[in-house]
RNA sequence: UGGGAGGUCGUCUAACGGUAGGACGGCGGACUCUGGAUCCGCUGGUGGAGGUUCGAGUCCUCCCCUCCCAGCCA
C-alpha cells in the first residue's frame, strides 16, 4: 500500500510551493488507493508555533487536500508531531552510538562554526570527521555539560564512499564519495535534525514514497547513509522541481502573494489554485489544463513530472481563476461573494436579486474580491452624471414614455430607436451616456442585461438625478 | 572550497532519434454602447560551439547561465 506524507514546518503560512508538493502527495495517494498523512516536523523551537499549524490545516482542508493520518485525526503510526517523538529520536540515536555508526560531541555549537569558517577560509569543504572533536572530550567538559544540564551532541559517522540513488523524476543520482562529511543527528538541547528525524519518522511511519521538493535533492546524500545504517530500505524518491519567482529566484513574499491564505483572501477559488499548481511541472497526459480534482486524481502519474523549475505566472493563475467563477454554480458563487461585499460594506437584502447580480458581473471579475466594485452600481446610487446638452430632449422623452412601458427589452428598445431617430442622435453616444448615467462608469456589463435587472423605478430615477430635476 | 540539479516561444508545458505543437500573455479583427466575457487570426522558442547520425530539442564533448546542499533551520 501506497503510504506518503506531507510534513510542513509550522513556522509560517502555507507557501503555494509546499500546496504543490502537498497536492502531489494527495493526488498520487488517492490515485493509488493509499494514504496521505500529514506530519508536523516542530524541532525548530524558536520558529515553530501552534497557530501556524492551525493556519497550515485550515489552508490544505481549504484546498481539499484531506489526510487519511496527523496530528489532528491520529492513526497507528503517531504520534504526528516530531515534538511528541522526542523519546524515539533519543532511542535511535543512542542504538546508532552503541553500533559504532554515531558518537558524542562535547563542543559547543560556537567552536563547530569556528572550525567551519576555518575550513573555508582555508578554502575548504567543510567537512568533519570525529578526530577533528576528540580534544573537547575532557573530564572538565563532560562537568560542565552535566551541571549545565547540557546533553552532548550525536554525530553521525559518514560512510566515505558513492551513494546512487535512483530518482523517479530526476533519474539516477550520483553522490560522489566524499561529497560531506559526519554531520549533525541530535542537538545538544537534546532534539533532532532534519534529516534524521526525517528518516527516523518515514521508516516508522512505513512511508513508501518520498515527494518532495528538490532543494533537499542533496540531503537524500545523508538520509540515504541512515536508512543504510538502520538497515533498512529507503523509500522510493521523487523530487519535484522548485517553483521560481520571475527574476528566477525562490518564489517569496518579495514577489507578492505567495500564501495559499493570500491568494483565498484576494478571492481566488481553491479549484483554480489546485488545477494551476498540479501543472506547475507536471502535465496531463493528453495536454488539457483545464483539470477537477476528481480528474487530476485519476489522470496523475508520477513519471510525468518534470524535472525542471516553473516560474510562477499570476496571470494565467488569474485567468484560469475567472474560468471557473464563471463555470460555477449560482448559488455556490453566491455563497463565496457573499463576505467579500460584507467586506466592502454592500448590503445584500434580497438573495435572489444578488445572484442575479452575480451573473452578469461574472463575465467582467476575475477573483471575488472584484465583485463588490464590479457591481455597487446595482445597489447605491452612482453620483449623478452630468447630460451633455444635445442629449438632454432625448433623456426628458426616454423618461416620459417610459414611464408606461412594460420592463422588458423588447419593450424598451425599440423606444430608444423612436426617441434617437427623431433627434438625430447616434446610438453610440446615446448609450455611453446611458451607461454612465445608470453606473457611473464607462465600462461594465451590457446595458440590455443591466436595465432590466435594475428596474424602471431606478432607471427612471438616476436619469431624473442627471436631468437635474 | 566540495557535492548535486536544471536550461524548448515573455510564462507554463508537449514532441518513439523522424512535422517543434497546445495554453496563458501580447498584437489585430468580429461581436452595431463599453468591455476584463465569447469567437477568429497573428506574433513568438530548442542557451552557445563542436561531434555522432540519412536525420538531433532528444545521444556525446566543451563552454555559458540559473538553482540547491555542505545551519545544532527545515
Amino acid at each position: 500500500m501506497v503510504r506518503v506524507r506531507f510534513a510542513p514546518s509550522p513556522t509560517g503560512f502555507l507557501h503555494v510551493g509546499g500546496a504543490r508538493t502537498a497536492l502531489f502527495n494527495f493526488l498520487f495517494a488517492r490515485k493509488e488507493k493509499g494514504k496521505f498523512i500529514l506530519r508536523i516536523e516542530d524541532t525548530d523551537l524558536e520558529r515553530s508555533e501552534r497557530e501556524y499549524e492551525e493556519k497550515l490545516m485550515e489552508s490544505l482542508r481549504w484546498l481539499g487536500l484531506l489526510w487519511d493520518e496527523g496530528p489532528d485525526v491520529g492513526g497507528d503510526h503517531g504520534p504526528y508531531r516530531q515534538s511528541e517523538r522526542v523519546e524515539i529520536y533519543r532511542e535511535h540515536a543512542e542504538r546508532l552510538v552503541k553500533e559504532g555508526k554515531a558518537y558524542y560531541v562535547y563542543a559547543y555549537p560556537e567552536e563547530i562554526e569556528e572550525m567551519r569558517e576555518k575550513l573555508l577560509s582555508e578554502g575548504k569543504a567543510p567537512h568533519y570527521s570525529q578526530e577533528m572533536f576528540e580534544k573537547f572530550d575532557t573530564p572538565e567538559r563532560r562537568r560542565e555539560y552535566e551541571e549545565k544540564g547540557l546533553r552532548p551532541a550525536v554525530f553521525f559517522k559518514m560512510p566515505r564512499k558513492d551513494y546512487v540513488l535512483n530518482d523517479v523524476v530526476k533519474g539516477e543520482v550520483v553522490f560522489k564519495t566524499g561529497a560531506i562529511g559526519d554531520f549533525v543527528i541530535m542537538r545538544s538541547n537534546g532534539l533532532p535534525t532534519y534529516n534524521f528525524a526525517c528518516v527516523v519518522d518515514d521508516m516508522l511511519m512505513e512511508i513508501t514514497h518520498v515527494i518532495r521538493g528538490d532543494d533537499h535533492l542533496s540531503n537524500t546524500l545523508r538520509q540515504l547513509a541512515l536508512y543504510e545504517a538502520f538497515e533498512k530500505a529507503p523509500p522510493v524518491f521523487a523530487h519535484v522541481s522548485t517553483i521560481l519567482g520571475p527574476d528566477g529566484k525562490k518564489l517569496s513574499k518579495r514577489h507578492g502573494a505567495t500564501s495559499v491564505e493570500a491568494f483565498r483572501d484576494m478571492g481566488y477559488l481553491p479549484e483554480a489554485l489546485v488545477n494551476y499548481l498540479a501543472l506547475l511541472g507536471w502535465s496531463h497526459p493528453e495536454g488539457k489544463e483545464l483539470l477537477t480534482l476528481e480528474e487530476l486524481i485519476s489522470s496523475f502519474s508520477l513519471d510525468r513530472l518534470s524535472p525542471n523549475p516553473a516560474i510562477f505566472d499570476p496571470q494565467k493563475l488569474k485567468w484560469m481563476n475567472g474560468y471557473y467563477l464563471r463555470n460555477m454554480p449560482i448559488e455556490k458563487l453566491a455563497e463565496l461573494a457573499k463576505p467579500f461585499f460584507e467586506k466592502a460594506g454592500i448590503k445584500i437584502i434580497d438573495e435572489e436579486y444578488f445572484k442575479k447580480v452575480l451573473e452578469i458581473t461574472k463575465e467582467r471579475v476575475e477573483v471575488l474580491s472584484e465583485f463588490p466594485e464590479e457591481s455597487r452600481f446595482f445597489f447605491e446610487d452612482p453620483a449623478p452624471v452630468e447630460i451633455p446638452e444635445e442629449m438632454k430632449e432625448v433623456f426628458s422623452q426616454l423618461k416620459e414614455e417610459l414611464q408606461n412601458v412594460r420592463w422588458t427589452m423588447e419593450e424598451i428598445t425599440p423606444v430608444f430607436k423612436k426617441v434617437l431617430k427623431q433627434h438625430g442622435v447616434k446610438p453610440k453616444e446615446f448609450y455611453m451616456t446611458l451607461r454612465r448615467v445608470l453606473t457611473g462608469r464607462e465600462e461594465g456589463p451590457e446595458l440590455v442585461n443591466i436595465i432590466p435587472l435594475l428596474g424602471k423605478e431606478i432607471f427612471l430615477r438616476r436619469i431624473e438625478r442627471s436631468l437635474g430635476g
